[in-house]
DNA sequence: ATTTGCTTACGATTAATTTCGTACAAATAT
DNA sequence: ATATTTGTACGAAATTAATCGTAAGCAAAT
């Protein structure tokens, strides 16, 4: 699985969402969280593109074609922290964890659902 | 603060971890570290390029300057991790973090250090 | 004094990503 | 049937990032 750029993710974004859809769908979408229009053959040649790459599958059985998201949600999360704690914490997560905890957007049901995971982490060990 | 490229984080990171550098110190950590000779021009543009982003400071006294980073590691962590959470993660920081417990690099100290936060978070709502 | 080596400055090249224009085919409306 | 709309394909320009080559200055060594 190739890491998708900054574009491709956003467009894969969408297509999480919606399950399914059609490039005039995910150009709406796109253009409506950045307040602007963006061209819709720039999004037809990156989706063309994510197809060949093999991140997304194409339904081109009709002449408008349907779009679905091939990577998880999941595992590309996955794989982006990885790198992304390997770069920016030194690999360290609990470094990470702290931060973000630091940025106190998280809800007291979110916090308890934080410490049992913890709890069942360290009951493995 | 601009937002440093991949090549200027890690330049970034030598620069935290050793206070005071020269390029030539720098580009031998990073040659070090990627098993890879990196030329040394390009090191010394990158960080031609960082001083005038203002991302690290110079000092030109003598023939070889001297580089400290301007910004430091945590603010810059922070600021990734926000633009992370939120492309990648939603914006939603419980979802951030159980993915990273899940990496399951934490030892059992960090994982009541971070016990420890949440509870203080809690205690403040 | 001349050579050698290390340094900065800076333009240029390469590479990757993003964006768009144009062509052309298919479906729909007139 | 013809014109208009809506779609895909695809090349190419524009942008951003990374890498390097060459020139020129300065200092130490010969």
């Amino acid at each position: 699985m190739t890491k998708p750029t900054e574009s491709e993710l956003e467009i894969l974004q969408v297509l999480w969402q919606k399950e399914k859809c059609t490039v005039r769908e995910v150009n709406e979408e796109l253009s409506k969280k950045k307040q602007a229009e963006i061209g819709y053959t720039t999004t037809l040649k990156t989706m063309q593109i994510m197809h060949e790459k093999g991140l997304i599958s194409r339904d081109d059985a009709a002449k408008t074609h349907i779009f679905m998201a091939v990577v998880t949600e999941n595992d590309t999360q996955k794989q982006l922290l990885d790198r992304f704690m390997d770069s920016v914490f030194r690999g360290s997560a609990s470094e990470l964890i702290l931060q973000a905890l630091g940025n106190q957007k998280t809800t007291t049901e979110e916090l308890a659902e934080i410490k049992k995971l913890i709890d069942e982490i360290e009951n493995k060990k």
